[in-house]
DNA sequence: CCAGTTTGTTTAATCGATAGACAAACTATT
DNA sequence: AATAGTTTGTCTATCGATTAAACAAACTGG
């Protein structure tokens, strides 16, 4: 059944337009918000006054005057509520503590000894635990917990796979939700990073963008139209499984010559290990960042192997911009700090291969949140929600 | 700015509401109305008098009683208006006048013998003008012409790239519109497609649905949250120029191994020339057709060549499901005519390659319009146009 | 033939937005 | 210092759309 119009309708959205004017332009006057969102002055007046009754808003006092009688400023108030976002990585859990406006407040960083089931999800409730304890007091209190998980997961929190963290059918929104007894919502950790960049992010002000995690493997999270696509049933978006050599490598997911077997951390690890410098010292651990620092100083077969993946990353990339015709790819998660050596690849592959309109009104940037954008996407979600709840509740 | 809310707006929502009640469930009385929508009754008894007014919808006289008084039918007046669909192919022009439900009531095929510019656009004149005059006589008359065009279309109707027409930046809607005085909109021909097979064809009552349209080359058009994808600057969809191998041929568009030079009637037709049958009698025409007779006549070569380019669009396909996670895909123009020797391969291919969450809820289905789908698209477009115009202007 | 049901209109009340009047508070000019 | 003009935010009367409830008309079934 659709939703009728009605005064309580009307109210609704005028109110949410008054609060989305101040959340993005505070601090501003109720004058200015009646120019600007074209609302009577009275309006705006009434509905100020509810925002401030749910403590949402608040006076901070004369601003300057600008010829006439001094306006009364109005901000939003970012802490009258907190929330918490989690990154659930595969050998660590990032948490973080936010205010309404997401910004991070406080961030736990724990590293997954033990990967368990039962020990990962007591260190999960832990670290929540501590952040709830340590959030300011504030009228809403914490207003939602946000969860993302590299794997696939179905609408209503339930973690279908993922395999890196060995779980399968994993309702872990319910488990959490009925610790806490607030709202949770559990996400892919690509789609949570789409969601960080694009709020917080490198995806400020881009309404139409990609947001490619490349880590031990590679998952994407797609903006389209300022929302999150989510595909039929809530899992769209494994563009790692795009095959980009059909008759290539035979994956685990079935398929062959999938684009994550060709252009993931995981994949330049095992190439790298055909490299002679690693017969060299074979008690050191080569990871990531080893081989990194390995091409800061100036090591050439380290360095062509990036070349070399930033290329195939290219190439995947390239099916992306055709596709979707994205304003703005971003590239995030553990392999973006390899930007030095795989910026100048990636940018030419895609140069010379993308359809030419599409290209020319197409940036590439690397994520500017580092770590975090999974986090705070996690955390953003369940503001937004306790947000659109509010306002349903207009009374 | 946005839109803010006042009484008129309700209004229009709900007239829209009550609107498409009626279109849907056409003969319905007020009352029914009323409880399906949970619209006061007095107020349906208002909205439905205003839509009379418009010559929208009638009273069809009384129905069947269930015990009191017998109800008013009432009718969607789909003659109250027709729409113009134009599919512009590479040889031909079908043009279809439709009534504001999108049945087509009369259409023009011509073949184009002449493919000058010139030439096409005096008999698209022609053929548009024949329907215009055609048209039974309506309230409302012409409300709009939609146009599916085999290239890359800007949002404001300027055909950027069409290289099967030899265009280039023609701004055809506006070629149009200053002949006719109508409102014309111009779209891709995969986009036009997805739209007619999501409203009248193998998509209805599909929410998210990506239209493959596989003929000399592949175009793909996208319906996500039953609305078409856009992108960013209006020409999302080139998925027929997704590597699928990345060191393989050279295509036209500057990239390597693009799915349409594997998986096309192009594609096929190439291949096919180098079958044994070709050399034996060189005076007859090779075309798509010929090969689907000597398919059904058992020609085994033809065949498999059949069953390969199956292969070759399942692994395409693959990547749309891992990417969309669409509810269904449709296959459409000529190729699908080769349905009953693709239909398998493909089916096979994405079976066992489409990641498992994926293919389980996901369905292929051939174009249930045959040659139909884009015409009658770019009529709906036109139609939705009008429609959606209408509600604003609610007085 | 009458009681009960269904349909669609009418009426009074409610609620939110708006235009415009207004008072308060301020600046700039003389 | 006085005054004119401006800006801000509230208040009031009015409008318009919805709703609940009353009502009349039309119909069924026992």
């Amino acid at each position: 059944m659709r939703i009728t119009g009605d005064q309580y309708l009307i109210k609704k959205i005028n109110k949410s337009i008054v609060f989305d004017t101040i959340r993005q332009n505070h601090p501003i006057s109720r004058a200015q918000i009646s120019e600007t969102t074209n609302l009577n002055k009275g309006t705006v007046s009434s509905l100020v006054k509810d925002l401030i009754d749910d403590n949402l808003v608040y006076e901070i006092g004369p601003g300057e005057s600008s010829g006439g009688r001094r306006p009364v400023m109005l901000l939003f108030n970012h802490v009258a509520g907190f929330a918490i976002g989690v990154d659930l990585g595969v050998n660590y859990i990032l948490t973080v503590l936010t205010d309404l406006e997401g910004n991070p407040v406080e961030e736990i960083r724990t590293t997954l000894e033990n990967i368990s089931f039962d020990s990962v999800i007591s260190t999960l409730f832990q670290s929540i635990r501590t952040l709830i304890e340590r959030a300011p007091d504030s009228p809403r209190g914490i207003v939602g917990i946000g969860i993302g998980v590299p794997g696939i997961v179905e609408e209503k929190g339930t973690v279908l796979f993922a395999p890196n963290l060995g779980w399968k059918n994993v309702n872990l929104s319910e488990i959490v939700k009925k610790e806490f007894q607030l709202p949770v919502t559990v996400h892919n950790e690509a789609n949570a990073g789409a969601i960080g960049e694009h709020l917080f992010g490198a995806g400020k002000d881009t309404k139409n963008l990609v947001y490619v995690s490349v880590g031990i493997g590679i998952g994407t999270g797609i903006i389209i139209n300022n929302d999150l696509y989510k595909g039929a049933l809530g899992f769209s978006g494994e563009m790692g499984h795009s095959v980009i050599e059909s008759h290539g490598k035979k994956c685990r997911c079935g398929n062959r010559g999938c684009w994550e077997l060709y252009a993931s951390e995981r994949a330049f690890l095992e190439q790298a290990k055909t490299l002679s410098i690693d017969s060299a010292d074979s008690t050191e651990e080569f990871n990531l960042d080893w081989y990194l620092q390995a091409a800061n100083e100036g090591n050439d077969e380290v360095i062509r192997l990036f070349h070399q993946a930033g290329e195939y990353l290219g190439i995947g990339l390239t099916n992306i911009v055709n596709t979707f015709n994205p304003e703005l790819i971003i590239i995030g998660n553990r392999f973006a700090k390899a930007e030095k050596w795989i910026s100048q690849p990636i940018r030419r592959i895609v140069e010379n291969r993308a359809l030419p309109y599409h290209r020319g009104h197409m940036k590439i940037a690397f994520s500017s949140l580092g770590a975090h954008s999974c986090a705070l996407g996690a955390a953003s979600v369940s503001i937004t929600n306790f947000f659109s709840d509010m306002k349903i509740s207009v009374e």
